[in-house]
DNA sequence: AAATAAAGTTAGCGCCGCTAACTTGAATCG
DNA sequence: CGATTCAAGTTAGCGGCGCTAACTTTATTT
């Protein structure tokens, strides 16, 4: 008995209602959008996605899981596309993060904006520590230590807060032409020097 | 003519709504609450907030205004308290910083977490300038160059990420006990060490 | 004391989240 | 293969919310 969604009456109705919601929250921003509307762009009933989700709560989670593991994914093609070792893994790294937030603005703010609402869902936190330990593992390597040292764990936690605070100051505008005007490579750099001495 | 608005029907209801909300938003989160609660709580009808305020939007805005002028002058508080020049400046401002986005995680994640939503407002863009303002002048101190100084500013700019990252991961709760374990101060420290060598 | 204007009220519209009860149709099975 | 089952749709409706219109109350002005 595989459940083949696609010979339902709708075909995959769940995926279609996340594609949905993800764009109404990146055209209208993270609470700039109502489940009704996304029923009207699937070309179904309101009552519908009681079918699938739980609740509003359970439909972001959802739209919020695909997007971690889509943003996973990036962090760690950067990270392939350089040796351990290399600076530029790190810069790379950064880049595939800030990318994915100048590209996902709305899910990216989803995500990490709500002041921990989600944060004690085991799979999202799960998901969250996955792409830590891409850092990890990226600095753990530069340095020539093990993933837990703490000197590792430290300097990793910095990156991933200067690289976390620019994506917001970036989706927030501040970062916009009269007002602090950054070079995001120049700065990517400079904080991956800042914690990662050549030494 | 002068608007003693104490002497009308209910008192400075604006100031009891803009109060109220910011209560509920600390206790139900950024998008948990509701004017009609806000209005149970100040004992008016739900009609009654639009003579104060044109819709839901201006009533955000005046609890974030309120917000950012508290944090403002916790910064300057901190930056205060210590000489120029003196890299314990740095630091007193870093936990000003990070003490007010756990004091009131709600407004943090309000004020920063909307994706851009606000900052388009002059107004408080004009306080955010000026928060950031008070970091550019101590990062000057410490170097001993002017404000507008690219070094002055690119070093500033990476504090403000790395604390203000770091406020984020903190709301999300991905520095809870199994998770991260950071020491604050040491963080902070280490930072600014990175950023504003001595020398 | 009357007029004015500020700041409340009630009533009501339309949208939304969600549920209950009903209907449809694909998969399973005697 | 026809009957049965059950997942996945539907419509109808409740209560809450944001917001507006029209009315009422009360402080200030003249």
């Amino acid at each position: 008995m595989i459940k083949n969604k696609k010979n339902y009456h709708h075909g995959d109705l769940r995926e279609q209602l996340l594609e949905a919601v993800r764009q109404l929250i990146e055209s209208h921003g993270p609470d700039g959008f109502s489940i009704a509307e996304a029923c009207r762009a699937a070309g179904v009933s309101t009552a519908a996605p009681y079918r699938h989700f739980r609740d509003r709560e359970d439909i972001l989670k959802g739209v919020i899981l695909s997007a971690m593991t889509r943003m996973g994914s990036a962090m760690q093609e950067a990270a392939d596309a350089h040796p351990p070792g290399n600076p530029e893994r790190i810069v790379a790294l950064g880049h595939a993060y800030v990318g994915f937030a100048r590209r996902e603005p709305g899910v990216f703010a989803l995500m990490f904006g709500q002041a921990g609402q989600h944060s004690d869902d085991p799979q999202l936190a799960e998901e969250g520590e996955g792409k830590f330990a891409i850092v990890l593992r990226v600095v753990a390597d530069h340095l020539g230590r093990a993933m837990d040292d703490p000197e590792v764990t430290a300097r990793a936690y910095a990156l991933w807060c200067a690289v976390h605070g620019h994506c917001f100051l970036v989706l927030d505008g501040k970062t916009d032409e009269t007002k602090i005007d950054i070079d995001e490579d120049a700065y990517l750099r400079l904080v991956g020097s800042a914690f990662l001495p050549p030494r």
